[in-house]
RNA sequence: CGGGACGUGGCGCAGUUUGGUAGCGCGCAGCGUUCGGGACGCUGAGGUCGUGGGUUCAAAUCCCGCCGUCCCGACCA
């Protein structure tokens, strides 16, 4: 491509309001366009690096024997409510209607319409099947932010492994988690796999792959010693065992104005210490309240609440102050479980056993001491509830556990047997006995991904793309476009490295050589020669590598073989 | 949804407090001088001031409604 005749609009003052730089580098250097809140339009530099990150894609699960087939993404809601997920899905899910007053669904992920396919399978010999596409998603989301990172129209990757039993399913798990690595890995990414929550997608595990990032918006814990990783939403470790001494009678003690773990703590160091404490939070779970229970120095991950009562996304909010006071005849400051019944009390685990602890009694200005939570507290669920902070102790070996944040780049899921069944998805064994379908279900944002390349690859003066991803993968930059001589040779270059089969872009602009190396940096091509009436006098071209700014020389004559060597050896990515 | 801010040529902004009929920088077009790290001169094009209503002799400016966008909190690829 002629730089002269081709639509790269770039920009050089940045856009208000947005703290990711990929977003402003992608503006800046005309990639995309906003056209409304969390919705783009690729540029054709964008265009390119989108369609080579989805080659890659697509590469990396034809390897592993997917088969790339597209679904619509205009579903009837009846398809929705069949799987349960028309509700559960929330105002996630844009609905619609036709002139008719049905009502439809736009696409946010398709497991459903994979069920309905898989429905056309009917014995184990047609499995295990790796399905997948490229398409289109919709997600109306409350906020959308950060440029591409979090957008309400989307592309995703997303493909469904079939199977007739669970190993079945752990083998298309794992070729999915293996070709996930090799993707982020192509893409120039580093992203690690942690464990994580399965939230509304529902199934027995899941992975996420995470790119370290500050734009990101998922927390993670890695111990700093061995393999285990997790998001903070699914984060365990491992607690110091706190000598309570022996179970004593529960007392009511007055508290006057103490109404927070910190103030009690200090006013009775011998008896309240927050890890002596039980945290009491009231929460509206699925429209029902829930006493949650907590060491007083611990704080509550929503996500684990969630998970423990089989809740939908969005279905967990705090209560308010008046249905507290109505709920439990006090406000928060002095709340307590001891005695409660007739609501579902869901305890953390770390307080089973023990005794000896401080609670509000429900009563303003009044607690308990000696509580023993065994035997004064009805807990109707034991579960993992609070959140893991840095610098807390790995369960597997001790070592130390680090809080840190990232983008979410890829997610693979074991969904298990619920849209099989509930679109119908059988297969017999040979004994002749029908199974449903064993589903796993695994995704990847292809403009989230074009995003955390550019977080993950910068510099003051722009984005630095891998050569997998890159635009173009060399820029010839002519230094006088007017001068004959340099455009013969600029122009036989170009020729020869399009044949050569190098992604070759000219910058034949009639501008000033600053402007076009700083765009050309801005854009971040990985590859520059410099193509000026000093090269053709002196027979040497100038090679800058974008990565670190490397200048190199090579004679004209040797230019193009070695450079496209190097560059189709750069072109995969690993 | 809760809280905060903003909406003025393509982009980034000033003007709003104190109403008087719109300006700056970049970009764009033409001509000329320049040209190995973001040049300069001259000339010029381009604006329903988000939108609807109200107040006023007069509204970008004051009042009300609506729409949109961004940022902070709860969600996901």
């Amino acid at each position: 491509m002629r730089w002269s005749q081709a639509f790269i609009p770039t920009l050089r003052e940045a856009p208000a309001d947005s703290e990711a730089v990929s977003h402003k580098l992608l503006v800046r250097g005309g990639f995309i366009r906003q056209l409304a809140a969390g919705s783009y339009t690729m540029l054709p530099l964008g265009q390119k690096v989108w369609l080579k990150i989805g080659q890659i894609i697509r590469e990396e699960m034809n390897a592993i024997g997917g088969q790339e087939l597209m679904l619509p993404t205009l579903h009837p809601a009846e398809i929705w409510r069949k799987s349960g997920r028309y509700e559960l899905m929330g105002d996630n899910l844009f609905k619609l209607q036709d002139r008719k007053g049905a009502d439809l669904a736009l696409g946010m992920t398709e497991e459903e319409i994979f069920g309905i396919l898989a429905s056309e399978l009917f014995s184990y010999k047609q499995l295990p099947q790796i399905w997948y596409q490229m398409h289109t998603k919709f997600r109306d989301e409350p906020r959308p932010k950060s440029g591409l990172l979090r957008v309400r129209e989307f592309t995703m990757k997303d493909s469904y492994t079939l199977d007739i039993d669970l190993p079945g399913l752990d083998r298309g798990f794992d070729k999915h988690h293996d070709a996930y690595v090799r993707i982020f890995a192509r893409m120039g990414l580093d992203a690690v796999d942690v464990e994580a929550s399965s939230g509304a997608m529902g199934g027995s595990e899941s992975i996420e792959f995470i790119q370290r990032s500050e734009a990101g918006e998922a927390w993670v814990v890695t111990c700093e010693s061995c393999d285990y990783r997790a998001n903070v939403e699914r984060a365990v470790s491992a607690l110091e065992t706190i000598d309570d001494g022996e179970t004593s009678e529960l007392e009511r003690f007055p508290t006057p104005g103490l109404r927070t773990i910190k103030a009690l703590a200090e006013s009775h160091p011998d008896i309240a210490a927050p890890d002596r404490q039980i945290k009491s939070l009231v929460y509206v779970v699925d429209g029902e309240p829930v006493l949650v229970l907590l060491r007083g120095d611990h704080d509550l991950q929503e996500q684990k609440l969630l998970d423990a009562a089989g809740a939908p996304e969005d279905g967990a909010r705090p209560a308010r102050p008046e249905e507290i006071r109505e709920l439990l005849g006090a406000d928060p400051g002095s709340l307590g479980a001891v005695g409660v019944t007739g609501i579902e009390i869901i305890a953390d685990r770390a307080l089973e056993g023990r005794v000896n602890m401080t609670t509000g009694a429900n009563e303003d200005d009044w607690h308990y001491k000696g509580v023993d939570v065994g035997r004064d507290i009805g807990v109707t669920k034991w579960a993992d509830l609070r959140e893991v902070t840095d610098g807390e102790r790995c369960v597997k070996d001790g070592g130390r556990l680090e809080l840190w944040k990232g983008i979410e780049v890829g997610h693979i899921f074991k969904l298990g047997t619920e849209y099989s069944e509930a679109f119908g998805a059988y297969v017999q064994d040979p004994e002749g006995a029908s199974h449903p379908i064993i589903m796993g279900s695994y995704g990847i944002g292809l403009e989230r991904g074009m995003a955390a390349v550019v977080e993950a690859s910068n510099d003051d003066n722009g984005i630095i793309w891998p050569v997998s991803v890159a635009p173009y993968e060399l820029v010839l930059t002519v230094i006088r476009p007017d001068d004959e001589a340099t455009m013969a040779l600029a122009n036989k270059l170009y020729d020869d490295f399009a044949t050569a089969g190098v992604d070759v872009l000219l910058d034949d602009r009639d501008e000033r050589p600053g402007v076009k190396f700083a765009d050309s940096e801005l854009i971040g091509i990985p590859y520059r020669v410099t193509v000026g009436p000093k090269g053709v006098e002196s027979g040497v071209a100038e090679i800058t590598e974008r990565k670190g700014m490397v200048k190199s020389e090579l004679v004209f004559d040797d230019l193009v073989a070695a450079l496209s060597d190097r560059i189709e050896e750069a072109r995969f990515g690993i």
